[in-house]
DNA sequence: ATAGCTGCAAATGCTTTGCAAGGCC
DNA sequence: GGCCTTGCAAAGCATTTGCAGCTAT
């Protein structure tokens, strides 16, 4: 049996104007085998080759920006770090940890904010990303 | 008379094993001449050219990168955006204008987090690095 | 004289793009 | 057939590095 999030991206896939093609399946299943996770191009990649299967370093990169652009995945930048495409589009939060490079949720609801100040000159609020840097 | 902050950051550039050169009193200037300010690279050369003054870019991209190592500026990467070398070295954290692609300081005590959740077995927390987006 | 700095050009690393070939309605 | 996708190689950026020449003690 299929975990579900796997179908839930493939729904997504399917549901967008981007063909299902094999390739963007394997992708998929890589990305959405087990629970919310951050991935770098590169760790996408060895997944790839780890799994013997032929997709090549430019269809990873165009598929990642796609799935980015179709909300499939998200893009998160650590502080300082490289580009990371996160299977949790909903709005939450991060650990990054300095030791070992890894980014791990952090719920909404697990962290509160009780005073911000005004956005600077009719400008209003988007969002709020939230890093909160770890280490051993 | 002299901006205080640039005299501030010569005397740590002084205080540090970094020799005192032209170029680097030049770049000093450059990043220290108006109020907290948020700069690329790009921005750096730009007002290098702009004030005719003749340092390659090899140089800047070095300097800024002993600065920041001399704690004279601090990285900062705003979600999806390139690295700017902030001259606030403080604690402190950032609106990010999506429109502008401009950042600006959020003092410390202009912003409250009333819920922090627990790090992963064992880690610390070191650091918070908050981004509130704004655009127009 | 020596140690450190600068600037050029080359190298590197990451990402995107152009294009020919292949797959699928 | 026509359209989309893929994979390769080339191109494109941003950044770093190697090295020769220069500067200031």
């Amino acid at each position: 049996m299929k975990n579900t999030r796997i179908l839930l991206a493939l729904n997504k896939l399917k549901k967008s104007s981007l063909k299902v093609t094999p390739q963007r399946k394997k992708i998929i299943k890589i990305l959405f085998c087990k629970g919310n996770a951050h991935f770098t191009v590169e760790e996408v990649y060895e997944k790839v080759k780890k799994n013997r299967l032929k997709i090549s370093l430019a269809t990873i990169y165009n598929t990642l920006n796609q799935f980015t652009e179709y909300g499939i995945l998200k893009i998160v930048k650590a502080p300082k770090e490289k580009l990371f495409f996160d299977t949790n589009v909903t709005p939450h939060h991060h650990f990054f940890c300095k030791t070992s490079g890894e980014l791990s949720d952090i719920e909404l609801t697990d962290i509160k904010i009780k005073k911000i100040p005004k956005p600077p000159n009719g400008k209003k609020i988007s969002s709020v990303d939230i890093f909160v840097n770890i280490q051993d």
